[in-house]
DNA sequence: CAATTGCTCCGAATGAGATTCCTTTCTTCA
DNA sequence: TGAAGAAAGGAATCTCATTCGGAGCAATTG
């Protein structure tokens, strides 16, 4: 009699706690510069076959690794040059609620909830400064915002969706020694 | 005897000036929510044919609106949770080459100047929580960053590239009357 | 006012590439 | 040692991207 919890446990181990191989972190780190790479060319860089990198691409969407695959716009041609980061200080835990609705306005492109002397930050892209002041006056018309600081951007340097690269040497050697890391 | 100047006019109107009209718009829209979809469809939403669809995204490309196309990792099964906005106090204007050098990272995402009590803002992802203190470390070692403020994400509620809609609305209705702006 | 020029659209044809199928190989477990 | 599952590669198919030619429209010119 064959073992079912067994077979569920490989089963479940394939569809989802796969630890990301070499090959997979490969391709994920070219789709993540450029998507429109063709599956020759990227089996090509990853040392696979076509159908090969189409089946652990179709994995990596179908897992949630790859959560789509977008068109990058450029915010100043597109009309949208006016790019700021807003820190939100509200009152009342779980109001949040209303943040969220700021989800609908194509300007507002994240909403945050951080650590720190801060509650809430947004990072919006508008068409010009009094688009931005528009923004501003429907935070503070809601209830729960008590205030706003706003960081307007001069220049942006680098601006990139999340990579696959992982820099280990940031792991290691720690500033201090870790408790019980007694050494000598 | 013809106008070259005018000729000119247009020439360039056409190759870099043109006002993104409403088809134009549409299709950034749709491409900066799903890339893959096809012409066909693309035109279908837009109301053109796939061809029209494909000259036209071929122009938003040649002239920069569409700076690419990629797949969008998820940060936390990728093996990188860790997010942080990092405001960066740097003395010496001018000396933000060294915070450039680390867009060799792929844990660093962005990398803004700004106005406001801050100097730079760095949006960095990261494998662990050592690996914050880690990168953190690299910039004290920078000699002219002077001091840091970290705002470590607790939850994400909305994360996307740039949209291409525009809220007229927020352009509306100011706060104060501008200047010269009397009424009565 | 008429004609030309340039631009953009559409429909059809072609070619590239995505997707599927099937076989083989390697690993894992009984 | 044998069996089973997973995954890769080669070949075939089929969808879709891309190109080509022609038509409509607007602006410009003679």
């Amino acid at each position: 009699m064959p073992n079912h919890e067994n077979t569920e446990t490989v089963r479940d181990k394939a569809q989802e706690a796969r630890p990301l191989d070499a090959f997979d972190r490969r391709i994920l780190g070219e789709l993540a510069v450029d998507a429109g790479l063709s599956y020759a060319e990227l089996g090509h860089r990853a040392g696979l076959s076509a159908p090969a990198v189409h089946e652990r691409v179709k994995r990596l969407r179908a897992t949630g690794r790859i959560r789509g695959t977008v068109a990058v716009l450029d915010g100043p041609t597109t009309g949208k040059p006016f790019l700021a980061f807003v820190h939100v200080d509200s009152t009342g835990w779980g109001k949040t609620q209303e943040l969220l609705a700021l989800s609908e306005l194509p300007e507002v492109e994240e909403i945050h909830s951080v650590a720190g002397d801060t509650c809430m930050l947004l990072k919006v892209r508008c068409a010009s400064s009094r688009a931005l002041e528009g923004l501003l006056a429907r935070l503070y018309a809601l209830p729960s915002v008590k205030a706003t600081r706003s960081y307007v951007v001069l220049s942006t340097f680098l601006e990139r969706t999340p990579q696959a690269g992982i820099t280990s040497a940031l792991e290691e050697a720690p500033l201090v020694a870790p408790p019980g890391d007694v050494s000598g």
